[in-house]
DNA sequence: GCTTGACCTCAACTTAAGTTGAGCTTGTAG
DNA sequence: CTACAAGCTCAACTTAAGTTGAGGTCAAGC
């Protein structure tokens, strides 16, 4: 089997959209590892093109770089991560992915439940009015922020 | 009718949660309006309490302050806002919305699909191998970052 | 065998989103 | 009526996530 070819800082920028200063970044926080040429300079294995996907899936929807890389921790170093490794990795997330999904839900579906904004526990409130939702609750702010889908 | 009584800063943080220099800081930066009393003190009305929820929710997914703030330019300026407002808002992000929330299944349903790691074009894979799926569409990296649900 | 575009390191800069602190003013409870 | 918690402004600091640039090395095509 020939083995993959490595890949140069350069050519995984490329490949996964990236710059090479992010990588180096990304590599100094432990997101990502290379191992270096005589010459010093980093090759990359395949694998790493998926580490930088989900490093990039996973920030565009605000999970930070230091939750990612404790994330991370769980997959394989040294082989090609099975689909049993990614299992691992997002069911630590599971909790927090299924809290902002249902966050993301509300915002899109137009926001109409009560956010906590106290008008629901208002008489002349136009959503209450408009609806006559929620009133058998009792007065007060209800859900802050979402709670369950 | 009683006018809602308006919110000093102070009450606005505790039942927002949001502490006080942030709010200073969202309003500011036009996030959130207030007058003054005759002592030069913030008083705010209870649509308030909603906008910062809001504002808390969308930064929660990731969000920028100055992409909520032109979405929150949609809504009145003097009146609470009716739900007509609020669906106004969230057409605006709903693209936006509809592809985090579709990155994020990806990411809690384990990452199943190829996203872009090359992997799925070489024979070895053992996703492939395993699944064998999305075989009959040629090599090549696939879905870099989702596309559609 | 050289030259030119990729790489290397390291320090300094940037932007976003706040927080902290100093110094001063307000308003309310006793 | 006074003390003291709460508010005000403004400048400086912080952290995250990179980018930019200087100064030097590597390697691939001609």
């Amino acid at each position: 089997m020939a083995p993959a070819k490595e890949l140069t800082v350069g050519q995984v920028a490329m490949r996964s959209g990236v710059a090479v200063s992010a990588l180096h970044f990304y590599e100094a926080r432990g997101l990502i590892r290379s191992h270096r040429t005589s010459g010093n300079q980093r090759r990359y294995g395949r694998d790493v093109l998926r580490r930088v996907a989900i490093i990039r899936v996973a920030q565009e929807v605000g999970i930070s770089l230091a939750e990612i890389a404790a994330a991370l921790q769980s997959l394989p170093e040294g082989r090609t991560p099975t689909r049993e490794d990614w299992n691992l990795l997002s069911t630590g997330w599971r909790d927090e992915l299924d809290r902002k999904i249902s966050q993301l839900k509300k915002l899109r579906d137009g926001l109409t439940d009560c956010i906590g904004c106290g008008c629901m526990s208002i008489d002349k409130c136009p959503l209450r009015n408009r609806e006559d939702r929620l009133s058998a609750q009792g007065p007060g702010a209800r859900r802050l922020l979402v709670a369950e889908p």
